[in-house]
DNA sequence: CTTTATGGCTACCGGCGAGTATATCGCGGC
DNA sequence: GCCGCGATATACTCGCCGGTAGCCATAAAG
């Protein structure tokens, strides 16, 4: 069998972004794919679902129409993955926080500093809208699934905090529906420029749920 | 001159109802038109503003569609009877506290309940979700006037609890946006027939707010 | 008895926008 | 050098729905 002769690396010429490796590729289309959902999500949070035409999308992207169609299957599924992605931002934070030593109260607040971020991000209104209506039943599912793996995420840490004593026993459901309640409205009167950032927002909405609203 | 005789008061015949007055048939116009609001309202909450065609409406009252258009201009204008209507609720519940004696966190108490009623019942959904994007500059202009009057009125609240001492000194805005955050949101997931009634989930956002999740 | 107003209907228009059939162009693989 | 495929474009279809024109029935008004 004839080896070949063992060969030096040789350095990549100028004219490497010129062909691509296949995985090169894969990773363009990806970027192109998120590029889509982003101008997507934009449009929703600014104009609505309905009020956003795919050829809306497709226009800010200096493409047509059937482009848009070449990375995603149909409008609804666009909508899904602007959801998908916003989501995906908080269910990160509960990752972060799965080897932490802090208290559940500490615990709560990281969550809900990186939840504000997503709901006050491009994916936001996304977040807070899908579902409701302008879904599939089977699309609807997924996401009421999403959604609620998120409460009980609040709800599991609530309770821990009534374990570990950082937070005062109360009823785990309410509370992480008030919560998610006060999160959620950013979505609705955030805009970027304010004189809070949205981990601010959190912040301050956190110190207010800590210490309540009564004189003591 | 020739005066009539005095006459005898007769007792309307059963054939009352099928004459009517004047007014009785503008009242009655108007009863029609609430219905239309109403029916409106509804299938707004459920499936959405752009899901829900005036035939839609049209059919749940067994009528056509340009019967709709008789008692609204158009279906913008419907969509904003509806906030108008769910809001005016609201309004009056501020009105209610007016001569109210109560502290200013009694009084922010009452009105939350109130608001928790309104933002459960059919307009709720057409509340929370008018204004964002489907009404026009013009509506969409006189929609944020109405809501930044309930939102200054709550303000308003917090400030004065600051003076008579029932509230904590905090950011008015702030926790006034938390607050309504967290009652807006009931329009998201309270359905009728669940186990706490809009005043008691009002009753226990209040309770939730007013001592704070910190153990103490 | 006629007139007029009111409330409703049938039947239509027109536009928008989701989604598609089909062509083109260029690159990478055989 | 040709084939195939990925990416994009042009140019459509088609259904839905907001809104309207105009007719009809009933009943109050004169």
């Amino acid at each position: 069998m004839a080896t070949r002769k063992p060969q030096k690396k040789i350095a990549a010429a100028p004219t490497t972004e010129l062909w691509q490796t296949p995985d090169e590729r894969a990773r363009d289309r990806e970027k192109k794919r998120y590029a889509v959902i982003l101008t997507a999500a934009r449009c929703f949070r600014e104009r609505g679902y309905h009020n956003t035409s795919i050829d809306d999308v497709a226009r800010i992207l200096n493409v047509t129409k059937p482009t848009i169609y070449h990375y995603v299957e149909n409008k609804e599924q666009l909508l899904f993955e602007c959801f998908r992605t916003g989501l995906n931002q908080i269910m990160e934070a509960f990752e972060e926080i799965k080897g932490s030593q802090a208290n559940a109260l500490e615990r709560l607040t990281m969550v809900m500093r990186r939840y504000a971020e997503a709901i006050a991000s491009d994916f936001g209104w996304c977040m807070v809208q899908a579902e409701n209506q302008d879904l599939s039943a089977a699309m609807s599912k997924k996401v009421r699934a999403l959604k609620s793996e998120i409460d009980q995420g609040i709800r599991r840490l609530i309770k821990e905090g009534a374990l570990d004593g950082s937070i005062r026993k109360c009823d785990a459901k309410i509370t992480a529906f008030a919560l998610a309640g006060a999160m959620n409205w950013i979505a609705y009167w955030y805009r970027p420029g304010g004189s809070l950032t949205p981990s601010q927002i959190a912040e301050r909405f956190l110190e207010l749920f800590r210490l309540g609203l009564e004189q003591r």
